[in-house]
DNA sequence: ATATCCCCCCGCCAGA
DNA sequence: ACTCTGGCGGGGGGAT
């Protein structure tokens, strides 16, 4: 049985605290538990340690029935329905049972569309993203989902631009991950976002996944990767989308925003400094691809996650 | 802010 | 027929 009042201490105590970011989590019957754990512990454990206003976190159930089965014997006693949702800054909605056939029920999708209308952020793991789609809230956007459901995703909304091949996807106040794992690297990108590199870092180290490790070597882009691989330059390329997922400066940009926000976190260097040693030739190009990968300037980044 | 250069990315096609 | 490779050229976006 999984009751959250009782496990996560602390954190319940202070869940009504207006000032916290809350976190809620609808639990439909059946519910995968692997993916339902992502973001119990994720978000569920007191890691106020690391992060002082570390976020507020319930579960709530969809169904009316007090007790919502889950596979493997478990069950969930939940305190609240869907109108949970209301009190939500950020919705987390879990992988969803037969996503393919089955529907969400209508108070759900009601509380989901109000709570996206007031604001709050909607993400989803796995096949939530059915609900998500079944909302509306998808509708020219775009999305992800597990691999072996993204066909299925795209037939049935095909307002929505399903993205396949992708861990996880930020469209601001929509976030959408692909199957299991992919949900624990969406929940460390939503810390990133709110409270920067170093504090998801920490939570990725404390849960003994690869942090997203800053590449920083920047300049062998020219020496010849193709080259070095016995390759040519478009099977080389080919084959790094295919292994990486993205083009190879694509990849790197991401590399050096993520060590600049980490050494404009941890250090005083100038931008220029930083700009300079994660391999960039002024700090105005650190600005434009910092501004495209992390949605904010670089001082703009420090005042907020510096201590 | 604007302009110009450069080169990355990707569609396309031919060949193995 | 199908898959993978490698080259070409244009468009687009980043760098200065």
């Amino acid at each position: 049985m999984i009751e959250p009042e009782r496990t996560s201490g602390r954190i319940a105590d202070r869940r009504y605290v207006s000032a916290m970011h809350r976190v809620v989590v609808p639990v439909p019957p059946g519910a995968p538990v692997f993916e339902l754990a992502v973001p119990c512990e994720v978000f569920g454990r007191d890691r106020c340690d690391v992060v002082p206003d570390w976020y507020g976190f319930r579960l709530c159930r969809t169904e009316t029935a007090a007790r919502t089965e889950l596979p493997h014997g478990l069950s969930f006693d939940g305190d609240a329905g869907p109108e949970a949702l209301a009190t939500a800054d950020t919705v987390i909605v879990p992988a969803w049972p037969d996503p393919v056939g089955a529907t969400a029920p209508d108070d759900l999708i009601v509380a989901l569309q109000a709570a996206h209308a007031r604001g709050a952020r909607i993400a989803s793991i796995c096949s939530g993203a059915f609900v998500l789609a079944q909302a509306g809230l998808l509708d020219g956007r775009r999305a992800t989902t597990h691999w072996c459901y993204a066909e299925a995703l795209a037939a049935r909304f095909p307002r929505v631009r399903v993205e396949p091949d992708v861990l996880y996807i930020d469209e601001g106040d929509l976030l959408t991950s692909a199957g299991t794992a992919a949900g624990l690297d969406l929940c460390l990108h939503i810390i990133r976002r709110d409270h920067g590199a170093r504090a998801a870092a920490e939570i990725a180290r404390r849960l003994v996944v690869a942090p997203h490790r800053e590449g920083g070597q920047a300049q062998f882009v020219r020496a010849d990767l193709a080259e070095r691989a016995a390759m040519s330059p478009r099977t080389f390329a080919r084959a790094f989308v295919a292994a990486v997922g993205m083009p190879p400066m694509r990849w790197l940009s991401r590399r050096r925003v993520a060590a600049a926000q980490e050494l404009l976190e941890t250090t005083a260097l100038s931008v220029e400094q930083v700009a300079a040693r994660v391999g960039y030739g002024s700090a105005v190009s650190l600005r434009t691809q910092f501004g495209a990968v992390a949605g904010t300037a670089p001082t703009r980044y420090r005042r907020t996650f510096a201590r």
